[in-house]
DNA sequence: CTGGAACTTGAAGTGCACTTCATGTCAAGG
DNA sequence: CCTTGACATGAAGTGCACTTCAAGTTCCAG
């Protein structure tokens, strides 16, 4: 048995369910840390089974890493958040979940009114140009290619 | 004037949006076709316009290129594709829309129920573990890391 | 007819998020 | 002690969707 509760890589990885090879990309990219042991093998401790539970729902909630990375560096000193920094970066998330949510929604009701007319039109046609933010832009205005996919920027 | 009602690279991008780059590469992935002039330049016919639509607004649905590589090949033959056509794609589109809605709508109600809660349990919190699919899968299961991001398959 | 903007090509590069590989080291049960 | 599975590293590879580059050609307004 290990001397304290610390994990091995393989045991991180079985119980979070993220690949070893992603833990050790998530450690070059400073989103977690782990002790070594005198061989130089890596040792977790426990709490790194929350920060790796934050980071895959800030995954699901669209956060790239760099995004990520900024939140956990906001969060206070070395560890143990409070329910309070815990809730900031929840209402930031669910801000942002609602942005995306409202985007596909428009698209699927556009959508529905485009079933059956075939239109497509590339100016008016609300499946083409979600979120009918670029209506009236001019021609050819890049109509939020990746509104849907992107981080919202501010 | 050009002779007939074709358009150059530059025109087609202006008018949809597309960067000249992403038309050629459409072109080379066969997503797109275009005639040449004697000099070996592109000439688009209008209703590229319309598949340039197709194309964006399949996207923001969330299909890669290969699946809309597909979805365009299911349309018959050459060109002018029917109301019919257009109605079974969008049909399928919806349904994959509703998909994500609702897995982006469970994620947020999660969410809700986790503000000021700060546990983010790695077996039992629905933001790590979105639309709860994963619960009680044994250890570390991989809980549907790309739901939100990936094509369901079937 | 000419000059310059717009076009052509294939190859290589980008960004993200990892994974895979080759080669070698560590840890611990028997 | 020894074996063997798990672990270490850096470099390279993957997949997607494009973009950028370099070097050269074409189009067409004036």
């Amino acid at each position: 048995m290990l001397s304290t509760d610390l994990m091995t890589v393989g045991q991180v990885a079985q119980r979070s369910g993220f690949a070893p090879s992603a833990l050790r990309f998530y450690e070059r990219e400073g989103l977690l840390t782990a002790s070594r042991t005198a061989g130089g093998q890596r040792r977790y401790e426990r709490s790194v089974l929350r920060r790796l539970a934050f980071i895959r729902a800030a995954r699901n909630v669209g956060l790239s890493l760099d995004e990520i990375v900024a939140a956990l560096g906001q969060l206070p000193g070395g560890r143990a958040p409070t329910k309070a920094d815990w809730t900031r970066l929840s209402r930031a998330w669910r801000a942002r979940l609602d942005d995306r949510i409202e985007a596909l929604t428009a698209l699927r009701d556009g959508l529905d009114s485009c079933i059956g007319c075939g239109c497509l039109s590339l100016r008016r046609c609300a499946l083409s140009n979600p979120a009918d933010t670029a209506a009236g832009l001019g021609p050819g205005a890049a109509y939020l290619p990746r509104l849907l996919r992107e981080p919202v920027e501010s």
